[in-house]
DNA sequence: GATGAATGAGAGTTCATTCAT
DNA sequence: CATGAATGAACTCTCATTCAT
């Protein structure tokens, strides 16, 4: 019974792939990139350890493309006019994120694990480059409505500081003040609470 | 030929010893914790790998007592005494902060990779809020007497955010606008500029 | 192609681990457990270092099932019902020994190797209770038949009798005087020669 | 105060060799000949792990010279006369050996457990044939006149008795009934009792 | 497409041995 | 004579990757 119909085929691979990349993620998150053996991953997806390089070229690879999914996905879910700005819809991007890091916590949780890794940094670096030059931008055109004279560096300042709150909340997410640090945050850029 | 002193092993234990540990952290730097292979810690400070274990007894402890002696340094910088509080201080440690990071660039590195692997953490876990805490406490008193209503959540707020700040210069310190984000923050707490 | 079925895989399994036992065995016998190193044994089998820890934990695992399939298989050869003695089945008892000892001669090599080295023997030591109790207590009960009023000390000499004997036999087994042993044995329980 | 005069030498190196000796075989007694390590003996000896290689060509070199001084030291013992023998005699000699070893327990803990291994036991064979052959031949002259049909052939079944035993007592010095056995072996040859 | 047995490079670690002092 | 820092080979073990089926 193993011949298929080549019409199967890509239906198959698109949903064993996608398999892989969801149980690489769980297995990532739990024990970093190092501690994840592909074995692991493999169990994980109930597969074998030599489908997984039918689908990918190596580890790498796996990591690489669980990245990129999740980068592209983030993406989708920033996606707004900044020329078309209210304070309500800066209001609600800050909501986005902490309601996204709730909801894929496992992703954030490999994601900045993987972060500070110089050489593993390399492998995402320009998909993130990609992918955060235009939002930091939408932001910094907000700003700049809102009439900061540095509209670029408040971005980036704005940037840094949702970092800092995301890795403390994935660190330690029962005992960090999340909604506290949400309605500060708010409150620095005068923003509606909700 | 007589044997050398005892005082002269000393000498010799104790630049090795701190040799190993330099070397330990730049390779950590570069490569996080899984990354870093006790061969290339060792080929960084050009000796053998089994010398390492003379003066370590595992890889472990040598990433243990490269983040203990940073720690160490760090918490004699950060000694304050929140009951004599001015602003003036307050906005010195922000200061500090970010001179710590520029001068022991490594160190920050390894210490911020290593603060997002949860399985790493748990070996400097205790350490760690041994010294964070009363830093956070200090900040939590400060914070009360300048009339915030919940100053402990405050404190993790500015933590946090000094987290973010201190990991996007540390990721990119080139086009990262240090000294914009430091006086962004001290104007969110109404300190004086330097 | 299609994947070799389940039942391919537990052939290949059932003779490759058997393959890798029977190589450490001999490994084992001409080295002792330390001076065995699990390349050598690799080596032996023909096959690579990394297929063996597919197949057992550790070095130490194989050994323990190494000994442990001897000893089971020993307890099989010595189940004998000491309520229904007879002098023909003690002296059957005797000859059974040294058969076997002739018979799987590297496994009593190891076997003895090991008895004496105290640290290695604690990894055996409760399946070797577990198997040589119910021996001695069942000589010691067939002893006691035989009039001895200390049987239980009795059942020990004779052990330690054996033991020697076979030890002699295994370190030289050309020259040593098998059958005069055998039959000395015998005779100074009184037991019918062969 | 390195210098010493010539002639304090030799009796330095005398006592310090003996040291070695000494502290090799309490370590390898307890750990065995693989688990012990030059540093652990240098340290139960109080000297540094260069000075061993001072006094002995390696690691192996120090268990053979262990066990060569034993093996001359028992030769002492056991000179005997077979021409003028008595059955008293040959009643010391069983006591003999028990009694040495309880006072030389350490020794013959290495000695039993490096007569096992091939590859150990090529090192010490040619010594312990000199050795043993002697002490074989006077018991078989001594079986001879007992009227023993093949004395050397008794001679080897007393001296596998023996060992079986000495093994079984240096195993479990404890529970070992080494008083029955010795009255026991002494019964079987006749012998008078102490 | 799918399996898992098999490989081999490299990991951390130990330790007999050397050698400058 | 004496030291212990230093080496390097060998150890056990892991795991990404390959490949016959």
């Amino acid at each position: 019974m193993c011949p298929r119909t080549t019409s199967q085929f890509e239906h198959i691979r698109k949903e064993k792939r996608q398999l892989i990349l969801d149980s690489a993620l769980n297995v990532f998150a739990k024990k970093g990139y190092h501690g994840a053996s592909i074995a692991t991953i493999a169990k994980e997806a109930g597969i074998s350890k030599g489908l997984i390089y039918n689908y990918f070229s190596s580890k790498e690879a796996v990591l690489k493309e669980t990245l990129y999914t999740g980068l592209e996905y983030m993406f989708e879910q920033y996606r707004f006019d900044p020329d078309k700005f209210t304070t309500e819809q800066f209001s609600q991007l800050i909501d986005l994120t902490f309601s996204l890091l709730e909801k894929d916590f496992a992703y954030w949780k490999i994601y900045f694990s993987v972060l500070m890794q110089a050489e593993v940094m390399e492998l995402i670096q320009d998909k993130l480059m990609e992918i955060m030059i235009p939002i930091i931008e939408g932001f910094s055109i907000i700003l700049a409505k809102m009439g900061y004279n540095n509209p670029m560096q408040e971005a980036r300042f704005l940037g840094a500081t949702i970092d800092g709150l995301s890795i403390n909340y994935i660190t330690d997410p029962k005992s960090f003040p999340k909604q506290y640090c949400v309605n500060r945050l708010k409150s620095i850029y005068n923003l509606p609470l909700k």
